[in-house]
RNA sequence: GGCCCUGUAGUUCAAUGGAUAGAAUAGGAGUUUCCUAAACUCUAGAUUCAGGUUCGAUUCCUGACAGGGCCA
């Protein structure tokens, strides 16, 4: 921020001029001075003692003394230790929150010029979305944004795995057991249904595999055996020669799938520019294959199978083509890659995709380098952890998945019990407590699992983990409705937010200065964010506004102030908190009501 | 066996190499004639271990130990 970047050029100039040091303003890095001593900004001297040839404290006292001085900015100082704390005139926020206020554009990047690709949620279509399922759509819709707001043109890209052997089960299941119902006839919300049929194979196919071994046949021998294994087998040939009967079949349980998907897309709030089918693409990558093979980075083995050595790379030999021609999952990767980069020419190429494929995005980044792919180098592998339960890892085998939709409801009902419990739904219509109710639990979901640093494993525990108070979303946006109602009554006395109304206001409390500073930092922190790819770094923020804004509500009263320049202030004050909380929040999803 | 990620209060999470390691929750004590107490204030409590680099290490390096993942 220009305040920053103003300092740093004093305190270059102070080193020089005191000292005979020349140091870049851009090389003399500022931190936020800690709470519990006076003051805005630190310089931390430690680093200059041996140039400067003096002690740490010395160099404090000299420059602070040259910086209220010389410096506008600065009124006061102190020096602990080596730290350098400068306080800043209070006029310096005032008018810097007046320049805020009316820019409208503070926090939006100015178009960059970039594509940036966001490929996210990519589910398998014999399934119903969980818990998992929904860190990546989170991460990945506020990803999105974030790379938005940092002036980047970008295309969010679902890449839909929608065939294979794990569809086939569903499909042969439905085939045995199906009865022809549907999701209409059963109620049953497609991609439910096809879940079901799901379970429904893996348990017969189980029965089978145990009476296979009962029989005294090898475990692993039985699992290849299984009649019904076979079938699907069977039919995913069919599928890939297009016979009929299978595809129509194929079609018609995945458009139940998609059903289900895009209810619950809807319902949790992310969408999609483009959606990619692997139906569509799994054939695609052979060509990259040929083109290695001509350019001499891929070899063959003498069975045919195509490799690449990634040995300089510090990785392994890796498979590309098999013996018998067929590909794997690198090898349409490497397909969609160029495809994408053909439909939108990427810049930046951002995978959200669980950090169990590390390793299969640091091959697949490297593959394309060998094959001098100029977009390669903008692929970048959004990788996060797993979420845990109390229990353990999710396993759908063993019934411990925590199901999107069911957990989605789970918050709502939560939401609305706290709600009637607190008394807070007097004038509500009965749509807006159901509208109020989905925001708050959406709130509550999207905070918790966007709040934590993507790679690191989550534990989820459901009993603790819907809470409304504390660091949580709901609690962010408590800060927005209370202000809401603050300018509501604002508005019914007539008093307009404007930088107008408190043209002469000077005087400063501390509360409200740190919430200035807050506010003032907001497009530092979503470059930060864009940076790290971390929507972390924004939840944290938005907290941080919300609970320096709710210390403020609590100590300085905006209506009984009698000086009506500083009441004026307090509410255009309030009113931009109101405005980043709301923008900050967008920016992961989350929405802000006006009451709760 | 090789490679990758993670180890911080009882618990769940923070901390561009900087000060006395922050929050939340659970525990203890308070705040309502006043704009929404889903709030605020106070209190107690933690860097897995051993070396190294540095004026300074939760952070960087090496090695253990623990948890998780990937590749055969």
């Amino acid at each position: 921020m220009q305040l920053q970047n103003a300092i740093s050029q004093s305190i270059s100039q102070a080193l020089e001029a005191l000292f005979g040091l020349t140091v870049d303003a851009s090389a003399i890095s500022l931190q936020p001075t800690r709470k519990e001593f006076a003051g805005s900004f630190t310089f931390v001297t430690f680093p200059y003692t041996k140039q400067a040839g003096k002690g740490p404290e010395q160099i404090g006292e000299a420059l602070g003394a040259y910086l209220k001085e010389h410096a506008a900015e600065v009124k006061n100082y102190n020096v602990v230790k080596g730290f350098l704390n400068l306080e800043i005139e209070e006029e310096v926020w005032v008018r810097l929150f007046r320049e805020l206020m009316t820019n409208p554009s503070h926090g939006q990047a100015t178009d960059s010029g970039k594509k940036v690709m966001v490929e996210y949620s990519s589910p398998n279509t014999n399934k119903p979305l969980h818990l998992g399922h929904l860190r990546n759509n989170f991460l990945g819709y506020s990803v999105s944004e974030i790379m938005k707001a940092n002036g980047h043109d970008v295309m969010k890209a679902n890449l839909v795995n929608d065939r294979g052997i794990h569809i086939c089960k569903s499909m042969l299941a439905y085939q045995k057991m199906g009865n022809g119902e549907t999701p209409e006839s059963s109620g049953i919300k497609g991609d439910h249904l096809a879940g079901k049929y799901y379970v429904l194979f893996d348990k017969a196919y189980k029965e089978q595999i145990d009476e296979l071994v009962a029989q005294g046949m090898d475990k692993e021998e039985a699992k290849k055996k299984a009649p019904l294994i076979l079938e699907a087998q069977t039919m995913l040939q069919k599928w890939e020669q297009g016979d009929e009967e299978v595809v129509s079949l194929w079609k018609t349980m995945n458009g139940w799938v998609y059903e289900g998907f895009d209810a619950t897309y809807r319902n949790i709030g992310v969408d999609f520019d483009k959606f990619y089918y692997e139906s569509e693409t799994y054939t695609l990558g052979k060509e990259r294959v040929e083109e290695g093979l001509q350019k001499g980075v891929f070899f063959k083995k003498p069975d045919g199978s195509v490799w690449v050595d990634l040995t300089d790379e510090g990785l392994d030999e890796k498979l590309l083509l098999r013996s018998d021609g067929t590909s794997v999952y690198i090898t349409q990767d490497m397909g969609t890659a160029e495809l994408k980069h053909n439909d939108f020419p990427y810049d930046q190429s951002i995978y959200v995709v669980a950090d169990e494929q590390n390793y299969h995005f640091q091959v697949l980044k490297a593959v394309l380098k060998k094959l001098g792919k100029p977009y390669a180098e903008g692929i970048y592998h959004l990788s996060y952890g797993m979420v845990d339960l109390p229990s353990g890892k999710m396993k759908s085998r063993e019934g411990t998945v925590v199901d999107a939709d069911e957990l989605v409801q789970e918050m709502i009902d939560t939401a609305r019990q706290q709600t009637e419990e607190l008394g807070k739904i007097e004038g509500f219509t009965p749509e807006e407590a159901t509208k109020l109710y989905h925001t708050l639990a959406m709130g509550a979901l999207k905070y918790f699992l966007l709040k934590v640093d993507p790679k690191k494993r989550m534990l989820f525990n459901p009993q603790e983990s819907i809470d409304f108070r504390g660091n949580t979303g709901p609690f962010v946006q408590y800060t927005h409705a209370r202000i809401s109602a603050i300018l509501r009554k604002a508005g019914e006395m007539g008093i307009a937010v404007d930088a107008a109304s408190f043209s002469d206001f000077n005087n400063l409390h501390e509360a409200e200065q740190e919430v200035i500073t807050l506010l003032v930092n907001y497009p530092e922190v979503v470059q930060e964010a864009g940076k790290l790819y971390a929507p972390s770094v924004i939840a944290n923020y938005a907290y941080e506004l919300a609970k320096a804004y709710n210390r403020f509500y609590q100590e300085i009263s905006i209506f009984n102030e009698t000086d009506e320049q500083a009441r004026n202030f307090r509410i255009a004050l309030s009113a931009m908190v109101a405005r980043f909380v709301r923008e900050s929040m967008s920016l992961l999803g989350i929405e802000v009501p006006e009451r709760m």
